[in-house]
DNA sequence: GGGTCCGATGGAACCGGTTCCATCAACGAA
DNA sequence: TTCGTTGATGGAACCGGTTCCATCGGACCC
């Protein structure tokens, strides 16, 4: 297995120089760096990721902390994080905790660079703590001073209860996410002042965990309100609903139309039933990039990026 | 940051001894390692993870490669895996990555320590090709000489298939996998052999892909075979085909029986549907034990675990 | 009592990079 | 022509552990 010593030998410079040519730090003679890299592609030279580590105190790895991988909402934006890292020279570990407490993460966080934290859930005081230690992004939610990328879901609910209405909708549910979740306030507050302008009647139920057993459980309480639609706070529980209603020989849309997210839709055939749609994997690609960027320096922590979300359908 | 030369000039001793002591070899005397460890413990020394790796020549990191995020199957063996990671002390990296290509693993493979490799397509080749390099451990696949572990669906699969048929459905169609899957070939058999042994007359549609929408365009052929018991290759197929049936007024379980996973049957409430309940993170947590043992030199490769898997509802 | 063996310990090399500092050649200016 | 400056490069220290090898003192044996 090749190492630096190797390259810089067949190249005919120093390890110092071949050092200098791989890394880019504009030091070296562009024909030197190209006789350098060519030797290392020769050899098929991969660094040492130890030696790199101990030489640069950093290394090189992030940390993306999500409550959960059962739900579908985390997944892409992993997905997303990890291409990015990839691009940049980064690993990503995927670390799976809730955040209700505080010492599993000061434990990883002496062997990472960074974190990306996605904790729709707990106290603004223990997902700040996450950052107080090594640079962190926040992934949809927001908390002062710390650098963010949401989905703008909540004027996308707004929009979606607006249209609701004007289609002829004048009784519609809201079904609530998780207790505490940062989203779920901005969604509820959203829906219900668009309601109220539309003058459309809104009944709103929860707090409810985004499952799908969730979606089936609250079925009666939604057929109960009489209302003609619905909008759930998650995918998961709007498959739930549609489930439930099927087997109970509702017939979707005709008696009630329950959004959900587009390829649903599109795949069931649903007429007259618009929906959000939130790219998980843009809102992963972002978060990496601002970490990246501020690990470099070239940003300042603090920076809030909120990703526009569409109405389909 | 306290440094293993701080906890030795405390311990009044020299680096090695204060390594030695550290990690148990064994070789120091009792007294002097009790001196070490309350050192370390009173500098709050932790050891640095590159310095450790480059010496060792070991990185601690181990990758588990899988194809999708997307499927709800395979995030729980993540999950085992990496809540076994974490008391091994090992980190784990999710790679996802289809395998119809060597190149991207090779790059990884200088990066870790070993893989746990959750590869239901590609071929035998490509996937061998993971483990040439580095330890392995294969993910409900077996392949001759490989290190794995499965869940064994198959003989799940047929127990279901013999008790639909007993239960007096006499036309059965399973809705195969993916193209080219080691399970889908697995459970066809057993599907095929059971259906056979018990006198009813199986319809096998496929291959195809384990979503959601899959299950939802399939739903009009599984209708067409007149059969009154559907056995799906993925919970995910399952959910499509609930979906569809349920817009389409087919009543189940009275006019077909789907069998998808035990939470979703009780969820709905749904009588006399058996289903298939495999434990994900028993999976994972078990190929990461596994791949301890190899590590450590406890274990040759080769050794291939199959977990029952029940048939309940 | 002298020699041998063994357990405990210390010194120093080593893992494979990065980076500080010194060197050197070439070039422009005086 | 000579000196100062700049850009490219090499040598060597260093990051923080692990581990080989040598040393040393004490116990045991003949």
């Amino acid at each position: 297995m090749p190492d630096l010593s190797d390259v810089a030998a067949v190249a005919g410079v120093s390890k110092a120089t071949a050092s200098r040519a791989l890394n880019g730090s504009g030091l070296v003679a562009p024909e030197t760096a190209v006789r350098v890299v060519a030797a290392a592609a020769r050899l098929g030279y991969v660094p040492n990721r130890a030696a790199r580590e101990l030489a640069r105190g950093r290394t090189g790895i992030i940390a993306i902390v999500v409550p959960t991988l059962d739900n579908t909402f985390f997944t892409p934006i992993i997905a997303g994080a990890q291409a990015r890292a990839e691009e940049a020279g980064l690993q990503l570990t995927v670390a799976v905790h809730a955040l209700d407490s505080a010492d599993a993460v000061e434990r990883l966080s002496r062997q990472v660079d960074g974190f990306l934290v996605v904790a729709p859930r707990g106290t603004d005081t223990l997902v700040a703590g996450v950052g107080a230690t090594k640079p962190a992004v926040l992934v949809d939610r927001e908390i002062d001073g710390m650098t963010s990328v949401v989905a703008d879901t909540a004027t996308a609910f707004g929009a979606l209860t607006t249209r609701l209405a004007a289609e002829g909708h004048p009784r519609i549910v809201y079904v609530g996410g998780p207790e505490g979740s940062w989203q779920d306030r901005q969604r509820t507050a959203a829906v219900r002042d668009a309601a109220q302008r539309a003058g459309a009647e809104l009944t709103v139920l929860g707090p409810r965990p985004a499952t799908f057993v969730a979606g089936v459980e609250v079925t009666p309480s939604v057929l109960e309100t009489g209302a003609t639609a619905v909008v759930p706070y998650a995918t998961s529980i709007g498959l739930g609903l549609l489930l439930a209603l099927g087997t109970r020989g509702v017939e979707v849309p005709r008696d009630l139309v329950v959004s959900t997210e587009p390829t649903v839709i599109e795949a069931l055939g649903l007429e007259h039933t618009p929906a959000i749609d939130v790219d998980g994997e843009e809102l992963g690609r972002t978060a990496m990039d601002l970490l990246a960027r501020q690990l470099d320096g070239q940003d300042e922590p603090g920076r809030q990026v909120r990703l526009p979300v569409p109405v389909r359908g």
